[in-house]
DNA sequence: TGCATATGTATGATAATGCATATTCATGGT
DNA sequence: ACCATGAATATGCATTATCATACATATGCA
């Protein structure tokens, strides 16, 4: 579900540039670090509050720290924004309209 | 396009809250003050930054002023979180799905 | 005059940050 | 095998800045 929460959680700009480089796949806390511009323990502070807010995962590999990102609060995210799309929808949205497009590309290929 | 600033706007519970209650639809400032717990001038105060954010429209209506939701950063939100879908689709997305089961139930009823 | 809304000012709380230090792990020398 | 050293990351503590809020007051409209 959504929490109010997670958007707290985005706010800060400095863990909003670690969701970027992370989106990129797997990083260590050195190279996060190298990404932003505070130091590494207010990396290694924004990576605890991520991981508690089930933002990223955090595997060990040897004395690095790997992290990545989980996919639950994005999809918490897609699932709220998608109850105001009527804001912007009146029936087909451009999603579903690419969609249409697709399966009519589709059916000529298989005639 | 997104800006970062985007979830700043909806990291505050009051701001998240008045927009809850707009998707409901246009409600003046003293309705707003009815759905959360804080003073008169402070919804007016979120009304002005969430005008200024964009989330917002304004109608005067007599000594009333009435604001309803704008619908274009919804719509960022809705491309941001969109690249990160990667994260929980190998190829087909829970939305593509439910498509699908549209166009299969649109192609019995022709049938 | 009275109702609805906005704004100036002061206050308090929260949270990000840096610095110093602790911890954990790898490596090389003996 | 052991120990010392150094690299990578986490945490305790103090500081600072930001921001939401209330109260009082101003403005606009009936």
């Amino acid at each position: 579900m959504m929490q109010q929460n997670t958007f707290q959680i985005l706010a800060d700009p400095t863990r909003f540039r670690i969701i970027e480089v992370l989106a990129a796949g797997e990083q260590a806390v050195g190279e996060l670090v190298q990404a932003v511009d505070i130091d590494q323990s207010g990396v290694s502070r924004h990576l605890r509050i991520l991981g508690e807010a089930g933002f990223v995962a955090m595997r060990p590999d040897g004395a690095r720290r790997l992290y990545s990102l989980r996919p639950e609060p994005f999809q918490a995210i897609d699932d709220w924004v998608r109850t105001y799309r009527k804001l912007w929808e009146s029936r087909l949205d451009r999603f579903e309209a690419a969609l249409e497009r697709r399966y009519a590309r589709q059916g000529e290929e298989k005639q």
